[in-house]
DNA sequence: TGTACATCAGTGAACGCGCGTTCACTGATGTAC
DNA sequence: TGTACATCAGTGAACGCGCGTTCACTGATGTAC
């Protein structure tokens, strides 16, 4: 066994990250307590040296998962200054993380933890609008150069946006990887981004 | 108290429904035996009078909202032979059950029964597809009646409108109502419907 | 129409299990001298 | 550099609670005569 001691600061971060896993693989039945402490190598008990119980050890999981979607949104904006690359480039990460059967959209976006500790719902939501935000910020930049139709609501647009992946994550991990995520997200793009964009030559965007 | 003794037919449904009710309201948290029990109005150990268990008993449940999603199919369908109103139209009954909290994509399009019963994830599935297959055949009897764009997959677009709604659905549901589905599907379905429709001589439905 | 009996939906006490949590302990790590 | 001590991350036994499930029972309903 790691008979290791580590610092509490790091234990914390590497709980939080197990946590996220076990919820990102199993939903929130397998956030337990017991389940988490074996995938760091410790023993139940010992979760409580560092966090005040399950509640708390959630809320720094949802805290975890913040920080990396908000990580996405941050480095989608220095690829590219265009706004359509960046929502592709947005789309493209979701389902890497999908893929990688990293929680996304199919339990922190969704309402899995409702039942859980009482702040977690407020922190999934929050969460969420964060990260609307950012992506309407970007569909008002392409609006505002001209690349992104100016009667569309940027609230709405950034809510479909999330619906172009939510759907079929959850597809793909109800059928254990058979539904074929990047395909799908690939021609949903398609059909999307001519719905969004700005009437340019280049019309002939179609379907496959 | 209700010391009505009632045929087992009657009441399954019954059961079954007050799970699928309590699913909607409060998640798969929620669906316990006791609670089901407690909403018909009976004890807990009276629910194995009419079920092997919480999994059949779940099971059953998951069977009634098939009913009641494919039955909404075969309304729409009835309403109008365009499949651009259908379509429509299957999106405000959807707004209407996620108004009348019924389960619909909250729970039960989601994966949250994932740690359950064995045969849940199936049927789950099963729901989802058959509700996809219904979708796609609408689209493609637009595609064939000219209306529909021929060069969209029918497939990928029915997911794509599955979409429009589930990350609302999630919306309105972690605000307790705030999230104005409504409007929401209102404005979606219009920039989705411009991005399906055959180009007409009323190209101009834009925004708002 | 009335009586005796069988059926079976509903009851409540009891159980076992999993899970979150507590607590006295141990022993590794870092610090003071 | 070496020794004594304090700190505190990790342990394992024990607990209480909620929940699914079992079981002997009760008493209402329907049927046979």
């Amino acid at each position: 066994m790691s008979l290791e001691k580590l610092g509490t600061e790091v234990r914390r971060r590497q709980i939080a990250a197990a946590a996220l896993e076990a919820l990102a693989a199993g939903g929130p039945k397998a956030l337990s307590v017991g389940a988490v402490a074996r995938r760091v190598g410790l023993v139940p008990s010992a979760i409580y040296r560092h966090f005040r119980g399950k509640d708390e050890m959630t809320v720094a999981a949802i805290g975890l998962f913040r920080e990396r979607i908000m990580e996405n949104i941050r480095a989608v904006r220095e690829e590219s200054p265009d706004a359509l690359e960046r929502l592709e480039s947005v789309l493209n990460r979701h389902v890497r993380m999908i893929r990688d059967n990293i929680a996304m959209p199919r339990v922190v976006f969704s309402d899995s933890l409702a039942g859980g500790p009482a702040g977690a719902k407020k922190l999934v939501l929050g969460n969420i609008r964060l990260y609307l935000d950012g992506l309407a910020d970007i569909i008002k930049e392409g609006q505002a150069a001209g690349t992104i139709r100016p009667e569309l609501a940027p609230e709405t647009t950034a809510v479909m946006f999330l619906g172009l992946i939510m759907p079929a994550a959850i597809l793909w991990h109800l059928t254990e990887g058979g539904f074929d995520v990047t395909r799908h997200a690939a021609r949903a793009w398609s059909t999307f981004r001519n719905a969004i964009a700005v009437n340019t030559s280049s019309q002939k965007r179609g379907g496959r």
